[in-house]
DNA sequence: ATTGAAAATGACAACCATTTCCATTTTTGC
DNA sequence: GCAAAAATGGAAATGGTTGTCATTTTCAAT
């Protein structure tokens, strides 16, 4: 389990943040990498117990991927037409670490989002 | 939309924590209430929406579903057992609206969810 | 009470991310 | 070089969830 391994992480990279199987799979394929999406799947679990990826949830369901250690930011989106602003979290960083600590909870990590209406709309 | 709604709430009642959709279907089938599935997970939409059932995500991806207390509250989850704590979130409501603010955008809100391993687990 | 439009219902099929299966290919230890 | 073990990937299966649509129920107007 290398080669296989290799593709992957290079795609997490690449992507530079959350990204589903099936997305990654898309972009090793773009880049002319012959890999299958079973193997995708399989390398993903992998990277996952190997502690190298975070695994999340979409509110769909859908699991999403990252290289563990990047530095995360949130996002700010607006409602009516999906304008993106990326937000640093350090406030919220520092809450989610008491929350848990506090609850004896270990091995801590968060989601956000904010959302609204932007200026333009 | 009412009948469902109402044999969807009991049944969350009885259970007294999460329960999926499809648990929630047995519970009723059991006490011979006929519902349908299909009913079940549109029912379930509804209250979600009108905000009065909060919907989280297994590891495995399937939704689960438990009545909402009233007061605006973020959870704790253990990702391994699924053991939930409710979290007060000052700080977050906080930071959300200042992010908000400082970008221009208004009718802000926010989700956010904390996890984690549990003492126990 | 009757009617008729709108909402709700539910059996069934479709969907889609994910997993399983298994035959083939690649790697590894000797 | 060679056999055993691991990795690979296409196809099929799985399973939670959603879409479809014909039927039933609700309910206000008559």
């Amino acid at each position: 389990m290398s080669k296989s391994a290799t593709k992957v992480l290079q795609a997490l990279e690449r992507v530079g943040g959350f990204a589903s199987a099936q997305e990654l799979h898309l972009v090793l394929k773009r880049n002319q990498e012959s890999i299958g999406l079973t193997t995708v799947y399989r390398t993903l679990q992998n990277l996952v117990n190997d502690k190298s990826v975070d695994i999340l949830r979409k509110d769909d369901g859908e699991a999403i991927y990252r290289l563990c250690g990047d530095s995360h930011h949130h996002h700010l989106v607006c409602k009516n037409c999906g304008k993106t602003v990326e937000i640093e979290g350090g406030a919220i960083e520092k809450w989610a670490q008491k929350s848990g600590d506090e609850n004896g909870f270990r091995e801590i990590g968060h989601t956000a989002e904010i959302f609204g209406i932007c200026s333009d709309c």
